[in-house]
DNA sequence: CTCCAGGCAGCCA
DNA sequence: TGGCTGCATGGA
């Protein structure tokens, strides 16, 4: 591996923290190995560790570093902005410093169509293994992220063998739109977040929810709220009425009125924190 | 073994 | 529009 470099956190780089930020469930590539933690970013194979205020890397520029990691971002400013709530308030103290990565959008889009009703190691070998059958080697044993026109020129049977199940037809179907379309995220990136959103709905296999993910993950539209069980759990108990009836979209727009413009980070802590959240 | 998971599409009223 | 149901799979 090439010659490692440092960068040193400051300003708004500051809070971060690399662990809490990739082992939260928004990523599923990277994997700590030793006090490393490896990954694929633009078909680089690159390591970084963090120690304090040092973040060390290679395989890629710092310039990458600080735009996938969003670290122009002034998250105190926006952890700040939160509303004050104790039950937001722990969960930010819990994942403080995590911050919401900028995935490639096809890769995001991809992930989360076959995360569905499943659970996040499983997810994780799914996506393993769809990069070693279908990316390309980068380097030994290392894979970038599948194509779209790969996936969509290939048999249902081999997608599936990657133990997506019955979300393969909705992979190999939403790889066909984008790869037939170049420039299909920047025609998402420029729409307004409603839009955007229906347009995502467009592709198999991303209703409501993947399509929120991909907004918030991807194109960093922060007041898109993903609710998946957890959120909707934790919206329920602590911040509905009880046992009223809410639709997906009534619990967003909830989490919105109350977390503000920055709600999808705010149901992002909330989420890294659920498992420390009481029902 | 049972339960459950970053839900979706396809129905039906 | 809103509610119900089947769905493949593996990790805990």
């Amino acid at each position: 591996m090439e010659h490692c470099r440092k960068l040193t956190l400051e300003g708004s780089a500051l809070p971060f923290d690399l662990d809490i930020t990739l082992r939260c469930g928004q990523v599923f590539r990277f994997e700590k190995i030793g006090r490393w933690w490896c990954g694929v970013l633009e078909n680089e194979v690159i390591r970084i560790r963090q120690e304090g205020r040092d973040l060390h890397f290679a395989g890629t520029t710092e310039d990458q570093i600080i735009r996938y990691f969003d670290l122009d971002l002034d998250l105190e400013g926006i952890l700040r902005g939160f509303p004050d709530d104790p039950l937001l308030a722990s969960a930010v103290r819990h994942a403080y410093g995590l911050r919401i990565v900028r995935q490639p959008a096809w890769e995001c889009a991809a992930s989360y169509i076959v995360a569905t009703f499943a659970n996040i190691p499983g997810i994780r070998t799914r996506i393993r293994l769809l990069c070693e059958r279908f990316g390309e080697e980068i380097r030994a044993g290392e894979f970038a992220f599948p194509k779209p026109g790969t996936l969509a020129s290939s048999p249902l049977c081999d997608i599936r063998s990657c133990r997506v199940g019955y979300r393969d037809r909705f992979l190999c179907g939403t790889a066909g739109m984008v790869s037939n379309e170049p420039g299909w995220d920047e025609r998402i990136a420029a729409l307004e977040y409603r839009d955007a959103r229906r347009e995502l709905m467009r592709f198999p296999g991303v209703g409501r929810k993947v399509a929120d993910c991909i907004l918030l993950f991807a194109f960093h539209r922060f007041e898109a709220v993903p609710v998946d069980v957890w959120i909707d759990r934790i919206m329920r108990t602590h911040y509905l009425e009880e046992g009223g009836r809410y639709s997906y979209d009534q619990i967003a727009d909830e989490a919105r009125a109350i977390f503000g413009p920055y709600a999808g980070y705010a149901q992002e802590y909330l989420f890294a924190a659920r498992n420390q959240i009481k029902k």
